[in-house]
Order: C-alpha cells, then sequence, then structure tokens
DNA sequence: AACGTTCGCGCGAACGTTCGCCTCTATAGT
DNA sequence: ACTATAGAGGCGAACGTTCGCGCGAACGTT
C-alpha cells in the first residue's frame, strides 16, 4: 500500500480544510502564524507526503522525461552511459523532473513509440540521442511542437534545439597537436559519409591541414565503421603505402578504431608513438592502460546531460529559449601513443 | 497538451457510456457485437490511448520500479550499466512497467530517497544493486514489506529475494581451468573481507585449490581495492616473491586489476600468457583486444537485468514467489593471458 | 402467467490533488 | 456610522480513469 496519509488526514489533525493545507503547503496562501504553524505541525507529525501521481493528474502533467539509447552490442559498449544518464537525472531531479527510459527500436515503428508515450500522458519532454541526418523523430517531434532536445545535430536547414560536443574542435585539437610534433603525412580512419558525426570531426582534420599548408590525399583517408576491425585493416591498408607517402601519423574518430590500428601497427612491427603516431577519440576506459597509453579526445558527456535537461526544462515550462543549440568543447588527452 | 481524447470523447463517438468504454476496452464487459464494434471503430477513428496518470491514479499503483546505481568515478566506468538497464526496460515494458532511475546517495540519507519515492507514490518496488553485507536499504525495504528485489547477496541470515552472479562458479572455473593447465602455485588479487562479492568469489578458489590438493598460502593473496594501481602493486608484490614460491599464475577480481597485473608482469620482463598465466574478471569491453587478449569472465548480465524485473513483478502482482533466490553461472571466456 | 436468470449497459462514486471563486471577519478610510 | 479593502480560510469542481452495483429487457423455466 502506498502512502495512507492525505491532504485529509493532515487537515482533520489541524483542524482546518484540506484545499487550506495544500495551499499552505505549496505556498500559495498565507493564513496566520498559528494555522500554519498547525499545519506544519500536523504535516510533520502525520509525515505527510504529497501523493506525486494525483498530483501529476491534476496540473495533466507527468513530470517526466523519455528517454532510449540505442542497443550497443556486446561488443561496443556504451561507456558513455553511465555519465550521461546520471547527469541527466540528477539535474532532472534537481528540476522535480524524472527520466523515463523506454526501449530504442530502429525502423518505422520507432516514431509510434514516441507517439505513444506523449498520446498516453506519460511523458512531458523527450532528449533525444544517435540523432543523425534525417532523424524521423526530430522531423515528427517538430511538427507536433512537442519539447525535445536532441544530444547531436541532423540536417543543417532544420532549427531545433540540440546540445552537441564539437566533433570539429575534438579533431582540430588532434590535428593541431600532430602538426605541432611535426607530422606532414596525417591519414585518418574515419567513418561513412553518412555520419553527421564523423563530418563533423573530419571538419576539424581538413581545417587544420589546409591552414598548415599540409597536402590530404585521398588515400589517407579511409572511410568504414567505428569497429576494432575495421580499424586494423583501414591501418594495415595506410601502413602498406609506399614508404615516402605512408602517413606517420593516424588519426581515428574512436578509441577502438585506434585500438585496431594499435594491433596493426605492431602486426607491421612499428612500435607506436615512435614509429606512428595514433589518436582516439572518447577516452574509453581502459585507453589509458593500453600499450602505450592512448592519446585521445575525452568528451564532456557530463556537462552535455546537464544542458540536455536545462534546455529541455526549459521548454516544458514554457520559457523562451535564449539559445537554440549548444556546443561543447572536448579536451585533448595527450598521452604516449602520438 | 497531452492526450485531448479521453473516454468521454469515444463514449460520445460511439452512442454509449463512457464507462462501457473503459470496460469494453480493458476486456471487463462483454457488450453486443455491434456496439463492440462501434466503441472500436470510435477508439481507432479518433486514435484513443488511455492516460495512463489517471489510471494509475485510480488503481492506486505507479507501475514503476525504482532504480539507482553507483556513481562511478570517471576511472573505473560502469560498462555493465548498459546492458543491465536495458535488459530491465525491455522486461518491465513487457509487463506494463517502468523503470525510474534516481540518483544514488551514499550514506545514512540514502534510505531517506527509498522512503520518499515510497511515501510519494512514485514506486511500486525497487531493484537494488551494489549490495553489500549490512545494505540499510534491505533492513528498511524489509521490514516495511515494500516489494523488491537485490542484485547480489548481503547478510546470509536475512531472507530476500535476490538475483546474483555465481561468483564462487565463476572462480571454480578459472582456478580449474589453471590447475588443468597445469599451475600449482596460483596467487590472487583480490578484495577486502568486507565485501560479499568478492569472498564469494574466493569460495571458488579456495574450494578447487583444496580439492585438488593443492596448497594456499596466505602470501599469494593480496587483498585491497580494485583498480589498476592495486592490481599493479599486487602483482608487483607477488612477482618478488622467491623464484620457488612465486605464483605460476594469477587470478584477479576483475579486469582492471588484471590490466594492473599485465603492467607490472610487463614490468618484470615477464610474458603474459607463457611466463605467468593472468585472469580477469567482468569481460570489459577492451579486455579482448589487450596484448595478449585477457582470459576472463563473462557475467550474464542481460539475464539477470531480466530475472530481477521478473522477480520483482511477481512481487508487485501479489503473487508467491517460487524462488527467492536465483544463482546466474558465468562463463569463462578462455584467451591468451591465461 | 408468474417467476428466476442471464445479458447488456448505465450510473454514481472514488482515487488525491490543485484551482478559482466565494464568504466571513476585522480593520481602515471617508 | 457606512462603505471599501484586505486578510483568512472554506467550498465546489475538476483532472481521466476504474470499480461495484443496479436496472431494464430478453430469455428460458416451472
Amino acid at each position: 500500500m502506498p502512502s495512507k496519509v492525505t491532504l485529509k488526514a493532515v487537515a482533520a489533525h489541524a483542524g482546518v480544510s484540506y484545499q487550506t493545507v495544500s495551499k499552505v503547503l505549496n505556498g500559495q496562501l498565507r493564513v496566520s502564524a498559528e494555522t500554519h504553524q498547525r499545519i506544519m505541525d500536523a504535516a510533520k507529525a502525520l509525515d505527510y507526503h504529497p501523493n506525486q501521481i494525483a498530483r501529476n493528474m491534476r496540473v495533466r502533467r507527468s513530470f517526466m522525461i523519455g528517454y532510449s539509447w540505442v542497443q550497443t552490442s556486446p561488443d561496443q559498449v556504451n561507456h558513455i552511459l553511465d555519465q550521461f544518464l546520471s547527469s541527466m537525472v540528477h539535474e532532472a531531479e534537481a528540476a522535480g523532473y524524472h527520466l523515463l527510459p523506454f526501449p530504442f527500436r530502429e525502423g518505422d515503428e520507432q516514431v509510434d513509440d514516441y507517439k505513444e508515450l506523449i498520446d498516453t500522458g506519460r511523458v512531458d519532454g523527450f532528449v533525444l540521442s544517435s540523432v543523425n541526418y534525417n532523424d524521423p523523430r526530430i522531423e515528427f517531434l517538430m511538427q507536433r511542437g512537442f519539447p525535445f532536445v536532441a544530444f547531436g545535430r541532423s540536417n543543417p536547414e532544420l532549427d531545433f534545439p540540440f546540445v552537441d560536443v564539437d566533433g570539429a574542435d575534438g579533431l582540430h585539437q588532434v590535428t593541431r597537436h600532430l602538426v605541432e610534433r611535426g607530422h606532414k603525412r596525417i591519414g585518418v580512419i574515419a567513418w561513412p559519409h553518412d555520419s553527421r558525426v564523423g563530418n563533423e570531426r573530419m571538419r576539424g582534420y581538413f581545417d587544420v591541414m589546409q591552414s598548415a599548408g599540409l597536402e590530404v590525399r585521398p588515400e589517407w583517408i579511409e572511410r568504414g565503421q567505428g569497429t576494432f576491425e575495421f580499424g586494423r585493416e583501414a591501418a594495415l591498408c595506410l601502413m602498406d603505402l609506399p614508404a615516402e607517402q605512408r602517413p606517420t601519423a593516424l588519426v581515428t574518430l574512436n578509441d577502438t578504431q585506434a585500438i585496431g590500428a594499435m594491433h596493426a601497427a605492431r602486426e607491421r612491427g612499428l612500435e607506436v608513438g615512435r614509429d606512428l603516431a595514433i589518436v582516439g577519440f572518447d577516452d574509453a576506459p581502459m585507453s589509458q592502460y593500453l600499450f602505450p597509453p592512448l592519446t585521445t579526445v575525452r568528451q564532456p558527456i557530463r556537462a552535455a546531460g546537464r544542458k540536455c535537461v536545462e534546455i529541455l526544462v526549459t521548454q516544458m515550462e514554457g520559457k523562451p529559449l535564449v539559445e537554440k543549440g549548444t556546443l561543447l568543447s572536448p579536451e585533448l588527452i595527450i598521452r604516449v601513443s602520438g
């Protein structure tokens, strides 16, 4: 049984009407000092806690934020989820909201899940993650005018609130770092063209190469999945270029690829950090303990989670948004590998 | 605004009372075939979805499962959370429940958070994780008679529903594997005595050593935190024992310790897998890509999450529990390190 | 023909809040 | 002394469901 002690119980104990108790407890009514005290005492004595479901029903809001994340393969674990979720939960709680996690479905039915949550009144807003170009959820929520915030960007022409890590800045730092270390032939193990995140990061690479006056050869860029296997294969390809064209440094778009590349280097008898620089992206938990420790880029995940909730809450409260999009700068973590 | 279409709207459209619509939609009332059809058509035409908050208020249940997890340090990332959470979310959704994540607070106020969630009627049950001996939450929930299930065990004398990975079985498999490979001096990098999880795992080690007639020297057991640093230091101590007493194999209680031990071995010029066997526990995402790939123990996390929710739901539905505790066997993943 | 019995459906109430409006008294202003 | 004003608190209603009971009609039974 839930809390048996209701407003009426407190009211009876304090000798006032239960509506008065409600108002006093919510600070919406000034009463004489003594009745105020009686009400407070009664609430404390009976250990009253307002039933949130009843409250939500009355005010016709759920104070819930829907969130779902992609099912990672057993291989590619989402090491970011912990930080992202807990920062959102903290921030949401502080604003009187809670998180509602729900299963992530791919495909056409995905929007149905979002619609269902709205129609049944379960959520007041959404945080979207794993967004990409032409995300059907964004189109749906925009046309419905339902509050949401995206962690990540989509089509440039769409105007919606988002939070994102500035991937261009990240690769900017990475590439500049390598250039400063004297590298001139810098290869990159990248993602396919249909990834907005990937394209954004590549922008930082191209920018620095160009402004440093360095050549970018098409054969230095390998595009494929963000897996260990692809990282390894791509690195092998790059290593097998003729000696005078071969990159002396390899930039990757995530740590998993970087580790694959490290294996490839080892297979070719190269010592990572001395014969070949390799830089990752993500700062995965184990990356600091690799041989050699991986130079990589750390994303401000907790800040992103907080910002997502902050932006979403201002929308749900009906306040105007001062800034539609927020870009957070990642941090280059220089270790030994590059 | 939430769903504007209510039971009354459907009823008006179908020409019956709204209570009838409710009952028909819930299958609690048999009506003539034609009115049944009219009601169904109306519901479909208006795209009716019952407001869950109102429903929950009426039936005085929240259909929510409270869950909170320990804040991991940036160093020690919870790579298990993704699988555990998503399996729970899936299973809960199938049973008509949802998960309510809330911030994990250590210390005396922790129970207050649980109490608050109960008193405000927000949750119908809890999944507890990171339980250990003398967990105040267990005491509180047991005496309050509130439904919960623990992922992990606590004091043996307490009788409450739990799901746990059989750590003894895990180290049983590990140790037997090493014995079969001919190892006689097997050291272990363990946790302090106040960890139930750690003690459980050690039981598997002691069992196998004893039944194999192998000696267990106290100096072969190092106890400390589950960190990289402790793993490294403990392994250095063990490596520095006199040659004829030095363990030829090292069992650790998690992969992070194991990686620390691998570094220690490298520092001492030992080749892991040939000169020294090292086995981890957890199968962290990167463990397969280490040099050499780490032999470790994989826990059935998704099964555990499902089972937790299953047990909790049967309690919340008021059904009797057939099995109080469930032990799940982990799986030895043999790679190269040991 | 009078009587139970089932079927099909309606009605009132309740879950625990919040919200707007009303009433009553005491005080101040003219 | 009569009215305006403000302060203190009560009252009814509503949010959208579910649940138990009741009632009329149709049906079959004696």
